[in-house]
DNA sequence: GCAAGGTC
């Protein structure tokens, strides 16, 4: 018999399909299906039956028609005044054929794509396909905000329509983002390939206004460097004591400029052998403990704390996800949603590692969880699902798959945690006239840090001293010193900055570092991003140009243009066409200079290729000889 | 052979 279905819900990965599976079906759990590899979840609800399935992200794609695929013989120019089509994207047939299928098989479907413009973008995907071998069916959206039983029984039962607006924005930046990525891309390779067989086959020069923007922001700090002018300064140490500890003290003034300044100094005061303090000041201060932790935080903290690489991060974070240990990766929330139970999650880790004891004290009391301020509204912030012991997790996630797991859970219970308390310790002495500084740091309470010793300061604690106390003076130096040039961009800072700028998304960050990677263009090295000579040169011949394509707020302007599609405001096909005049533009004037651009190219390409290059001219010249025998 | 965005 074949069955036919009242309604069929369709979700944007299999996780949540499972989810309303779980939430809605009653009697009974559901059935599991499968249809060209792919699960299907079969229940009743309120008596009729539904299907409920995941397509894994897009299902389309934009590209442009063949007969302008092919470099050499498409003007890149001409990339600008084409309309791209959209195409079933490798891998996704095995969806398109399922929606094809089941459009067959019922009249009602429930689009449950994520709450932002991807996902209303992918429900037109659906419902364009499913239209097209059914048009009688009935399409609702189920807007829901997090992935738990209440909310997704709210967003059944109160169905709204999909939003055009929202899905027309994101179709827009693909258009856009491929026309622009593509026409410089292939002006930037077709030049350098009109003058020179530097580029190895494969290999090309790109242009994308996520990924250029951030090497921008790399080799901004890489020349700042460079141009830095060190300079000597002197500074004062001196060591005192109060008969128990010994004590650094330094000058009150950081840097003295000149040798016979600092040597004045010490000459006035070498001899004296008493300080006398003339201020004593102890702070203490609360320190929060983390925001609930997102994907870029989770990211940026591996880095620092673990070192491990933000690509590295997500992959093993996805593979966590998978096997249920840690929730959603990709979130940008960081706000505990109301309908999440905080303490039965901390009862899982009542026995975890060595800080089991403290968490069954949190769970005893009444905790109120640090909260951020963002809110993607489609999942919660990344928490542990599950408490598996270490070598379990070690055996199938490797060390680094631990590290990771460990801090997801430490970090969870740090956020129920009471805020550390700590006490600046500031004391003013006296030697002569001179004023001398000793700071000090002693942790009162340990607070979160109990769980969370990633970033715990280090403590150096002074005595209590008042005004008029007396130290003895050790002795006295001068320290020569140097400034230092600002270091390179560490990759935790420069995701710092994307998000600043708006560049990329939660899932995507990572990617377009490794892009900047996999082009050569720069290379992360003991967590910092140093650019290599293909980047610097690319970086400031296109700021020398056409500044405009390559500023970090390339991104932020277009995202605002697109934004009005979303809103309503401008049609998408205006906000289209204002972007790509913009954009021709920009391409008309690198035109021009293309021949300064081109050769600047070549001479750093050669340093990056260089061994490559050389290869292949001994393999032409090896082939050339090899023929030159054979006629013989 | 291009981009950036979903997700695996």
């Amino acid at each position: 018999m074949d069955p036919f279905y009242d309604t069929i819900i369709i979700a944007e990965k299999p996780g949540v399909a499972k989810a309303f599976a779980y939430s809605l079906s009653n009697p009974g759990r559901p059935k599991i299906i499968s249809i060209n590899r792919i699960t299907l979840y079969s229940f009743k609800y309120k008596n009729k039956k539904i299907l409920s399935f995941g397509v894994s992200g897009h299902i389309l794609n934009f590209d442009f028609q063949k007969k302008y695929n092919n470099w050499k013989n498409t003007d890149p120019r001409t990339l600008f005044f084409i309309d791209p089509i959209q195409i079933v994207r490798k891998g996704s047939w095995k969806y398109y054929d399922t929606l094809r299928k089941l459009s067959q098989k019922t009249n009602h479907v429930i689009l449950a794509l994520d709450a932002d413009v991807e996902g209303e973008s992918i429900a037109f995907e659906v419902m364009n396909i499913m239209k097209k071998y059914n048009p009688n069916i009935k399409f609702d959206r189920a807007w829901f905000s997090a992935i738990t039983k209440e909310d997704i029984l709210n967003a059944v039962d109160n169905l709204t329509k999909p939003n055009p607006n929202l899905a027309n924005k994101a179709f827009a930046r693909m258009i856009v983002d491929l026309t622009i990525g593509a026409a410089f891309t292939r002006i930037l390779t077709l030049m350098i390939e009109k003058r020179s067989n530097v580029l190895p086959r494969g290999k090309f020069i790109s242009y994308g206004p996520c990924q250029t923007p951030v090497l921008y922001l790399v080799v901004k700090r890489a020349l700042e460097r460079e141009k830095f002018k060190k300079k000597k300064y002197y500074s004062l140490n001196a060591k005192l004591t109060n008969g128990i500890k010994i004590f650094n003290a330094v000058y009150y003034k950081e840097k003295i400029e000149s040798f016979e300044e600092a040597n004045s100094i010490l000459n006035r005061i070498k001899n004296t052998s008493k300080a006398t303090v003339i201020k004593a000041d102890y702070t203490t201060r609360n320190i929060l403990p983390p925001e609930p932790l997102n994907t870029i935080e989770l990211e940026r903290r591996c880095s620092r704390f673990l070192n491990i690489r933000p690509q590295e991060t997500l992959n093993i974070a996805e593979n966590l996800y998978q096997d249920g240990l840690i929730s959603y990766p990709r979130t940008e929330t960081t706000k505990y949603p109301k309908t999440i139970n905080l303490i039965k999650i901390a009862k899982k880790f009542i026995d975890y590692q060595d800080i089991g004891p403290f968490v069954r004290k949190i769970i005893s009391t009444k905790i109120s969880p640090r909260q951020g301020s963002e809110d993607d509204k489609a999942h919660p912030p990344i928490y542990p699902l599950k408490n598996l012991p270490k070598d379990k997790i070690i055996q199938k996630y490797g060390r680094k798959g631990w590290n990771i797991y460990n801090l997801v859970v430490r970090h969870f219970i740090a956020t129920l945690s009471k805020p550390a308390v700590i006490e600046k310790q500031k004391i003013i002495a006296k030697i002569k006239n001179e004023k001398f500084i000793i700071e000090g740091l002693k942790i009162i309470e340990e607070g979160f840090y109990t769980v969370y010793p990633y970033d715990k300061p280090s403590e150096n604690i002074l005595p209590y001293l008042l005004p008029n106390d007396t130290l003895e003076v050790i002795e006295i130096k001068i320290i020569e010193k140097e400034t230092k040039p600002p270091p390179y961009l560490s990759e935790s800072q420069l995701l710092k900055l994307m998000k600043k700028y708006g560049i990329g998304t939660d899932a995507t960050m990572q990617d377009h570092i490794q892009t900047n990677i996999k082009r050569k263009y720069f290379v992360v090295d003991k967590k910092r991003c140093i650019p290599t000579p293909l980047g610097k040169i690319l970086t400031t011949s296109l700021y020398e140009t056409v500044p405009e394509i390559v500023e970090p707020e390339v991104r932020g302007k277009m995202e605002r243009k697109l934004q009005k599609i979303a809103e309503g405001i401008v049609e998408p096909n205006e906000v289209i066409q204002e972007i790509k005049r913009e954009f021709l533009e920009y391409y008309d004037r690198l035109r021009e200079n293309e021949e300064e651009l081109s050769k600047k190219l070549i001479k750093a390409l050669i340093t990056v290729y260089s061994n490559e290059y050389e290869k292949r001219v001994s393999r032409r010249y090896q082939n050339y000889k090899d023929k030159q025998r054979k006629r013989r």
